[in-house]
RNA sequence: GCGGGCGUAGUCCAACGGUAGAGACAGAGGACUUAAAAUCCUUCCAGUGUGGGUUCGAAUCCCACCGCCCGCACCA
């Protein structure tokens, strides 16, 4: 039987890619820029959403990023703004590497390949991008101009060639990331990984410390959260460093520099503690097996987060000594601590056991004394197995009035022991941070080169700006451990740009962090001949929105924000660009129930072995089992990762469902910055809901023919309509996505459930409903748009607006508190006078017989919302 | 240890200090159907983690505790 109702299902499948190419053609995404397009007269808006490493394939983490961003991008220009919405690549790293080696291939031919299909699947999410400025950081273009940042910097003393300790991989040859060490050992080779004292670049980033840190407060777009994180890993401190003098110096040593931010606390030290790799420590270890044993054992000992929650606190007394700077009749035993970092202060701390747990720990174990510096007013008790740590802002009696101190807070005792040490000559105060410059250099092919040359009479020598870019060579080979740039037969092998005799390349390329900290001003001219041009940046930057991982909270937006101070210090930047991101929206994941089984191996050991949501079913028993039948555990929903094997292809969603229902569902329920669990009845109910529009978009579109007339009056289909484009607005606009998609449904219903006596007000509440799901699914709303006789496509179309007068109602129930507690409810004029409100609320029936005959204490009248009685 | 966040129907989530329910998922019943799917209609379900406090009124503000999540951390 043939069926009449066809028509009424909707093919995502055949409208998407409609869609998609009459965007395209008619270059609806495309941003004007400088020659091209005339720049328009509309307000400028900049969304971008963190850019995706080329993996492979796009994962559900990234529908949920640029779907958000499309949103705000879809709504920003329907509200009339210029909206630069770009994408590229993060394209150089690892990855390429390991991939090459693992298919005797190339980083670049891998690379690509990757973009090109990951940019087939973005294009099949139908986002409002501008693709004509795409570009990916391992194009030359792009690298060139970094490497020009780089020189400018150089030349602007925003870098530094120092020595550092650095992992290294004895195996792989290679430097390794602290995330790279597990467990001591190097991720890939599975080898111990060594120290190694290498010579890198470093981007002097602790130059910008302070105003990094000052510049947090005015990030008022930014999560609360992250701006903590960054002023965390800043970590300013201040303190004092106080030289305690050796009472007989020991290998050319004289005295041992202390930092320190509790001064205050000087009068409690009991013993000096220096690192294993504090210079003392190492010299002493000439002549001392025991010191020397010492020093093997702690460098041994992991450095994982794991290992130092459990490791003792250990120490070696040096047999040295020192004296007490403020009372010179004390002298305080020197100590090799292993829980002394060399990396942070001075690498020595003094003691103080009554008022560090830490130190009073160690003090009971090697039998040290522990003198207080303080105590609480009105006790005197001694320091038993706890120390005592009050809060800096409590009050506390120093003992001995210390440096002239009494009653103070530790605040205050801190500031005055500073001033009093400073002033006796025992110390120096200090402003440390905990942010350490930023070394980039990576021995590793899959990079930006940097483009300095070495020669034997120059020394270090920037390659001029006219032969960038250094580029990478083609002809490598990765069937061997190591970096092929060192090896390669030629390409490190040039002249001197000083003198011109003989000289090398530097063989070492960038850290990757460089190539994203800049990508966005590069996509406001990004085929500029110099790295940004200045007119462009101007009128876009700062980007409006950023969206991305909380992952990046601190590196990449940190990095970022030094970039964009040094590119403005070399005059790429704006100054009042500075702060690269004006608002920061961080996302939450995208999760899934997990599958598995466990299953006993050869050896006996018991394993998960998990399944993924393809390979499972539930059965009519609500029993999960695997194709063969046999029942599974359904485990706990977590982020969707490939070794737990709970993913779900957004490929395969957009087959089945369409971008739309992906993208719908989403931007629905979860707050946006919380979790979202992916469930299939979630993902059906979406795909339902989008049919049930356009059902209703078709009936309607019967119903109301060709009507033409502005709906009038102030039906509740009307105040609905009206009121949502308020709702969805603003929460489009406050990022709270899932209520915009309530609002829509709330809009859904009202349409649903209208008999159609007022085709006007019809029409108006359909056409409002498709326009406010434009952003979210945008095909959809330009298959209805167009089902409803519209010419011009939905992108073309200004965002509705509403009207202030339906948005309230004339007649308002108000609810009647008795105490707290609801007894009544009344209606009234909107606007009705407190007095007028209060007479109608007392005159209730149900208020009377609680009144009983008596007046009221008091009467409360929240004008719209509510009245209180109070008896 | 320090810091940040979150606890509301079976689930995900709403609620300027003002009637705890906008919305969705799931469930129940019904209509349509030979039946099912789809669709439509109706409907059940919590007093807001716990204990105090402030207030005419607290999910919301304050304090303490409990639980979960995240970040940093031998940081001197």
């Amino acid at each position: 039987m043939a069926r009449d109702d066809d028509r009424q299902v909707y093919e995502a499948g055949k409208a998407e890619p409609k869609w998609q190419r009459l965007w395209t053609e008619k270059g609806c995404f495309e941003t004007g820029e400088g020659g091209e397009r005339p720049a328009s007269d509309r307000p400028t808006y900049y969304v971008l959403e963190m850019f995706p490493y080329p993996s492979g394939r796009i994962h559900m983490g990234h529908v949920r990023n640029y779907a958000m961003g499309d949103v705000v991008a879809r709504a920003k220009s329907a509200q009339g703004f210029d909206v630069l919405h770009p994408m590229g690549w993060d394209a150089f790293g690892m990855p390429a590497e390991n991939a090459a080696m693992e298919r005797n291939s190339h980083p670049a031919k891998w690379t690509y390949a990757n973009i090109d299909a990951m940019r087939e699947q973005l294009k099949a999410m139908g986002l409002a991008i501008d693709w004509s400025r795409e570009f990916a950081t391992c194009d030359p273009e792009y690298y060139a101009q970094q490497q020009a940042l780089f020189l400018d910097f150089l030349d602007a003393d925003l870098l530094t060639r120092k020595s550092a300790t650095v992992n290294w991989d004895p195996v792989d040859m290679t430097v390794l990331a602290n995330e790279q060490v597990v467990d001591g050992r190097g991720w890939r080779s599975n080898a111990p990984v060594e120290k190694r004292e290498l010579t890198q670049w470093f981007f002097r980033i602790t130059d910008f410390a302070e105003e990094l840190l000052e510049a947090i407060d005015t990030l008022d777009g930014w999560p609360e959260k992250v701006r903590v994180m960054q002023r965390n890993w800043i970590g300013k401190s201040r303190g004092i460093e106080i030289p305690f003098a050796l009472t007989a110096p020991a290998a050319g040593i004289g005295a041992v520099d202390c930092y320190t931010t509790r001064p205050d606390t000087l009068r409690g030290a009991s013993f000096l503690a220096i690192s294993p790799e504090h210079p003392l420590s190492i010299a002493l270890s000439e002549g001392n097996a025991d010191i020397a044993a010492f020093r093997d054992e702690c460098r041994l000992a992991g450095t994982s987060e794991e290992a130092l929650e459990k490791a003792e606190k250990r120490g070696l007394d040096t047999g040295l000594s020192v004296v007490h700077p403020v009372y010179p009749e004390k002298t305080l035993p020197v100590w090799i601590g292993n829980f002394v970092l060399m990396d942070y202060g001075t690498g020595a701390v003094f003691g103080c056991p009554a008022h560090d747990q830490r130190d009073l720990d160690f003090a009971r174990k090697y039998d040290l004394p522990v003198v207080n510096a303080f105590h609480m007013p009105g006790e005197t008790a001694d320091v038993g197995t706890e120390a005592l740590v009050p809060a800096k802002t409590e009050e506390v009696v120093y003992t001995e009035h210390f440096a002239g101190l009494e009653k103070a807070t530790s605040n205050a005792g801190i500031d005055t022991t500073i001033d009093w040490m400073e002033a006796k000559g025992l110390g120096k105060g200090q402003v440390r941070y905990r942010l350490r410059d930023w070394g980039l250099s990576r021995q590793r092919y899959w990079g930006c080169p940097i483009p300095v040359v070495h020669c034997d009479a120059c020394g270090i020598v920037p390659e001029k700006k006219e032969n960038l870019p250094v580029r990478l060579p083609d002809d490598v080979t990765f069937d061997r451990p190591g970096n092929p740039l060192e090896r390669h037969a030629t390409w490190k092998h040039t002249t001197c740009p000083a003198c011109g005799k003989e000289a090398t390349r530097e063989t070492d390329t960038m850290d990757t962090f460089v190539d994203s900290s800049w990508y966005f001003a590069r996509f406001c001219s990004p085929r500029a001949e110099t790295p940004t041009d200045r007119a462009e940046v101007d009128r876009w930057l700062p980007v409006d929105q950023y969206i991305g991982g909380i992952e990046h909270a601190i590196l990449h937006l940190l990095y970022s924000r030094f970039f964009a101070r040094a590119m403005a210090k070399t005059g790429h930047l704006s100054p009042d660009s500075v702060e690269p991101f004006r608002a920061l929206f961080t996302q939450g994941m995208v999760t899934h129930e997990t599958y598995s089984r466990k299953v006993k191996t050869n050896e006996g050991v018991e394993r998960d072995v998990f399944f993924t949501p393809d390979e499972v079913t539930r059965g009519e028993d609500g029993v999960m089992r695997d194709a063969a039948g046999e029942a599974v555990t359904v485990g706990p929903t977590i982020k969707m990762s490939k070794s737990k094997r709970n993913t779900i292809d957004p490929e395969e969603i957009i087959a089945r469902f369409g971008a739309d229902t992906a993208r719908w569902f989403m931007l629905s329920d979860s707050p946006p910055e919380r979790d979202v669990e992916w469930t299939e009845a979630g993902a059906e109910g979406a795909a339902r809901h989008l049919q049930r529009v356009w059902r209703l978009v078709t009936e309607a579109a019967d119903k109301l023919g060709d009507t033409r007339d502005p709906a009038t009056g102030t039906s509740d289909l009307r105040k609905t309509t009206h009121r949502a484009i308020r709702a969805v607005t603003d929460d489009i606009a406050a990022f709270r996505f899932n209520k915009a998609v309530a609002q829509i449904y709330g809009l859904t219903n009202a349409v649903a459930g209208d008999r159609g006596d007022d085709p006007a007000a019809l029409r108006e509440a359909v056409e409002t409903l498709i326009l406010l799901m434009a952003p979210m699914t945008p095909h959809l709303a330009e298959e209805a748009w167009a089902a409803l006789g519209h010419e011009r496509m939905v992108v073309e179309t200004p965002w509705p607006e509403a009207d202030p007068a339906l948005l309230k109602d004339d007649r308002i129930m108000m609810p009647v508190q008795v105490n707290g507690k609801k007894r009544a409810e009344i209606h009234v004029d909107a606007d009705a006078d407190k007095s007028v409100v209060e007479q109608a609320a007392l005159a209730e029936d149900a208020i009377q017989k609680l009144l009983a005959g008596g007046s009221p204490k008091k009467v409360i009248v929240v004008p719209g919302r509510i009245v209180n009685v109070v008896l």
